[in-house]
DNA sequence: TTATGGTAGACTGTCGACAATCGACTATTG
DNA sequence: CAATAGTCGATTGTCGACAGTCTACCATAA
């Protein structure tokens, strides 16, 4: 059953506020002051401050001493060319490293993200959509057995999904996208994990490109 | 001339920690308190607390709710399939971007840092020579015109820094290491790019890597 | 004895208030 | 008029105190 965990106020108010970046609603260079959060959301500055610096460490804000913070702003070589090689690997070592350890337990996960998925492609929410992606995918960097591997996934996946989620290229492909993730999973099924090494990565590169994908890594 | 920039006590405390930690004085597990860490450094438990959330998200300690925090251990996998891997990608990306745009200032501090490490040599003074090491690839790091690649960088670099200054091998070879990063700024300045991107991996992979890896640990 | 429930101490989570700093505006002065 | 010094409001940096939570220990009862 569900594990009823206590979520201190830093937590659900880091969780609400990049809830609201990635969904546009706090758009780029958007100012935000200590006092005015803590007022709106009813909770102390200290509690403000400590999610201002976690979202800041996250790259989702950037804040200057004494002046203040303000949502970033991200460039689109800096996703491609930086966050997206990293997410890539950390998705494909995640993997490599908790496939084996996929139960039934996991793959029930799975299936409630893409159920997830259906009723928000019915309800036409994308915003939900993303929110189920999200939760895809950490379920697989979840199952990694270094714990510091979602930490690490953290604090690159979000700047990667700002960018998009203020594109609205999405829109259309929806049920692509879900039909992408439904052959991720049916790979992971089969327990091959080279194969599905080579599957997320594919999937997230196209995932990830406007429609023309032409980027090509290092090494 | 030098900057004479304000430091946060948040971030002065972060920086004292994170020395202790990477000079083996603060070991894996080693327990902290706020209060105690307040005292000890005559600052308020604010103060520490931010500094720990930081601490936290580089992942050189790990804290449960309620319970309190202790410093981080890391496993010989994480960093060598997780860890440099992300590392090297993002120095050589910096490198990359960062590279052309190197001038007579650039140059000027790694030659700083060069000095560092022979005096640093002739003191016997590890700490001194890590911290001469640090600065290095900082430099590369922060020159990348992508603001955002040196928070991930320190939001990784720690972590592979702490697992090898906790062991004792480098003892002997300060020297060649030394030799490494003079080879390293004399390629940059051939201007160079691929070479440039090559050497970095190459020195990176090296310098990471224990001679002869006979030491293993648990999780 | 063992299991249950409760109590105490230590510690973290949260709060409101005070101090330091910044930027813009204003006044003063040559 | 231009340059400088001073002031003010807004905002962040720091602090000490209170409230909530956990763990270990102890008492009590079957």
């Amino acid at each position: 059953m569900g594990k009823l965990e206590r979520i201190s106020m830093k937590d659900r108010l880091a969780a609400e506020l990049r809830r609201k970046v990635l969904s546009g609603a706090l758009p780029p260079h958007f100012r935000l002051t200590e006092q005015d959060l803590a007022d709106e959301y009813g909770v102390s500055r200290a509690v403000v401050r400590e999610t201002m610096l976690v979202l800041e460490l996250q790259g989702l804000i950037v804040s200057t001493p004494y002046k203040g913070s303000e949502v970033a702003s991200i460039s689109r070589t800096e996703v491609s060319e930086l966050l997206l090689p990293i997410r890539i690997h950390i998705e494909q070592y995640a993997l490599k490293e908790g496939m084996p350890l996929f139960d039934a337990d996991t793959f029930e996960s799975f299936e409630r993200v893409l159920v997830a998925m259906e009723q928000a492609i019915h309800h036409q929410d994308i915003e939900a959509f993303n929110e189920a992606d999200m939760r895809f995918h950490a379920i697989i960097v979840d199952a990694c057995p270094i714990d510091s591997a979602r930490g690490i996934w953290d604090s690159i996946h979000p700047r990667i999904r700002m960018h998009f989620a203020l594109q609205t290229g999405r829109t259309g492909a929806l049920v692509e996208f879900l039909e992408d993730h439904r052959r991720l999973v049916e790979v992971f099924r089969t327990g091959d994990v080279l194969a599905s090494i080579a599957a997320i990565k594919s999937h997230i590169i196209e995932t990830n490109t406007p429609h023309l994908g032409l980027l090509d890594e290092t090494h």
